[in-house]
DNA sequence: TCATAGTGTTATGGTGTATAACTGTTAGAG
DNA sequence: CTCTAACAGTTATACACCATAACACTATGA
């Protein structure tokens, strides 16, 4: 079988790898926005789920608790757009937290609920930020205060994007 | 595409709402990284999806192509480390490229496969990334050239936080 | 009143990620 | 040389997240 000409019988030995894993040895990969995003992102919410593994809330439900103590009486549907989560995934999201009794429902009229925390929800997401506080200062360690500004703000203009058209 | 949603302007009907919508409109939400990297990154795959969607390719399946490329006959453990990709969940992918002819496995020794481009695997590929710069032009469109290269440094290191204890 | 829009819900499919367990292979210690 | 431990790939499984469609019910307003 004609074996490319290429010399190398070594396919990648490990000084090769161990460059790939840490240096720019992705090939173009590494100058690529969307993957340098993936790795930070995923990376962050390991830690992130690390940190609040005790109280037991993975982002989505801290980010749904921390929306609703700011903005107590919020229906659903404001909600789950604020959040980006489309309203039927929002459904079994909104339900775990209420049969954890840290958040509740209330009519608003016949159709909409407004969303509102519990004591014990109040309780557990002030556990809940200072855990967070801990894992955002070990995220952000090595940014500088402007630089962490001029990141949120980088970023937020990258979620911006939207180039989707219309169905 | 969830961005349809997404209103504007201001209906002064929810209080909370209206708060929500202009001083931080997530209450602290807003300043966090992870939440912010998760909203970009969100967006960004959103678009490569669709700017790629002609040649068939996720980011993952992509991002397998161009390793492969830079670096022929790669194992797939090493590959699937240098990705961040589980060597388990490797497997389905490398798998699908090769049922689609993109690459080939050749056995390097009995346990290990070393994995190939094949001719049509660097055509597509070759297409990809025409396509793949269209995506990356409109990404960036809004940073400017010297920023671009401070968040894919900024992303990195924060990508390195990694405080998971042994696996 | 009645068509229309809004709100929440169920159901379903696809993708990505993590873990455990298993097979076969290689390498190394004794 | 043998035997054990580590390695590479694979299978199976489980869960979280994201997207879409279809539905029931309610409110709105022409």
């Amino acid at each position: 079988m004609p074996r490319t000409t290429r010399k190398t019988d070594r396919p990648d030995d490990a000084a090769s790898l161990e460059a790939a894993t840490n240096a720019g040895a992705l090939g173009p990969l590494h100058a690529y926005v969307g993957y340098a995003l993936r790795r930070a992102q995923l990376a962050i919410f390991q830690d992130f789920i690390r940190t609040l593994a005790e109280v037991d809330l993975r982002p989505a439900q801290f980010s749904v608790l921390t929306l609703i103590d700011a903005h107590p009486g919020i229906l659903q549907s404001r909600a789950a757009a604020a959040l980006g989560i489309q309203k039927a995934n929002f459904v079994p999201l909104i339900g775990e937290l209420e049969r954890r009794e840290l958040t509740r429902r209330v009519p608003v009229d016949g159709r909409s609920n407004g969303m509102h925390m519990t004591p014990k929800g109040r309780a557990l997401l002030k556990r809940a930020r200072a855990l967070h506080d801990r894992h955002h200062a070990r995220v952000t360690a090595s940014l500088g205060d402007a630089e962490l500004r001029r990141l949120i703000d980088v970023l937020e203009r990258l979620a911006a994007v939207d180039g989707a058209p219309a169905h």
